[in-house]
DNA sequence: AATAATAAATACCAATTGGTATATTTGTAT
DNA sequence: ATACAAATATACCAATTGGTATTTATTATT
């Protein structure tokens, strides 16, 4: 036994990052059993053997996409030398995702909020999870740049975050939509503006 | 023939209104044709006699759709006694949608957006095109204003254009999402923000 | 009231959906 | 090598999918 992975261990990591793309474009809805036995190359049987549903399959594979994007963030975050570099890393998040990963969909979280908030109450729930958990560690970083005096005080920092999330969520839709990136770059122009806004 | 509406253009008006919301909530993949069936109380005849398929009620659907969001934000433009007015009207549509509308399933540019661009290129067009207009009136708005002297010139008419649009839909996800819609006036508190900015 | 045209209902279709019970293969200890 | 368990494949299921050809009912026109 390698590693300490079991063989369906391996198998359940092997579906999922096999499909993850597929359930990121395709969304739950549109995602069927066959396209998964397809991109796999194996068969219904080992599927279920692996995951009880198709619905776990999609919240294993959320998980993934979600923490693909996340991974590539962080990476940012750390190289970044004070609190007001750390939220200028999100002015230009969108081309880092993007050449460290690739187009695979555009953003799972954005994706399956958007599909699940009135469908999927676990999908759902998986979507404000992460959405949460941003917003969280935005406003940790406007908190702690104000107490080490780099941004003003008085700061709503939740109002920062929640703005900053949705510039960039609604700047990939608009720009997937109409296939036009320079929208990508007047959001990003925009956090970036906000961000230099705040500082002391 | 009552107002030159004949029966099949009034059937085709009730099909379209009968099922845009459950379009909307559930997205094109997620409504089946029995979905349609059912919310009309007509039969597959009938729809298949006044649409060519599933993708053009979708697409009828959607116009339709957009166009009850639009109007009602179309009502608020033209009370606003001037282009800064006209701009605040943004920091406050949701409620105002919310209130004319009622909660249909979020914002149909968005929904289809989100679920078009990798599965559906009419659908995907259609929202592409309601962006672009939508783009297009703020962008006038904001010209218009810049030589009636109500903002400062200089101001990148098209970059706040998209932001103030990708906030209220990044806001709309949020909210929707987490289902706290302190989220929502979180983003329209920036948009009101960035219009005071550019005041002259 | 009879006719023609339109609209809607019925009855069907093959293909696909998500899912399961069972058989078979594979890997792993003894 | 053998036995046992874990993992995968096979073969099936009823229900539903989007769609169509045909029949029936409804409108409008003469």
């Amino acid at each position: 036994m390698n590693l300490g992975t079991t063989k369906a261990e391996r198998t359940r990591n092997f579906i999922i990052e096999k499909t993850a793309e597929i359930f990121n474009r395709k969304g739950y809805a549109g995602t069927s059993m066959s396209d998964i036995t397809e991109a796999t190359g194996l068969t219904k049987g080992s599927i279920y053997g692996n995951f009880e549903n198709k619905e776990e399959v999609a919240l294993a594979v959320f998980e993934y996409n979600r923490s693909l994007v996340f991974n590539t963030v962080q990476a940012q975050l750390e190289k970044a030398g004070s609190y007001f570099e750390k939220l200028m890393v999100y002015g230009r998040v969108y081309k880092e995702v993007l050449a460290s990963v690739g187009n695979r969909g555009g953003c799972p979280i954005l994706n399956t909020a958007v599909e699940a908030d009135d469908t999927n109450v676990p999908l759902q729930l998986s979507a404000a999870k992460a959405l949460f958990g941003w917003k969280k560690s935005l406003v940790n970083i406007i908190e702690k740049g104000t107490e080490a005096g780099e941004f003003r005080k008085g700061v709503n920092a939740e109002e920062m975050a929640v703005s900053i999330i949705s510039l960039i969520e609604g700047g990939v839709m608009f720009s997937k939509a109409t296939n036009d990136y320079t929208n990508m770059d007047h959001v990003l122009a925009t956090v970036q503006m906000l961000v230099k806004n705040i500082k002391a």
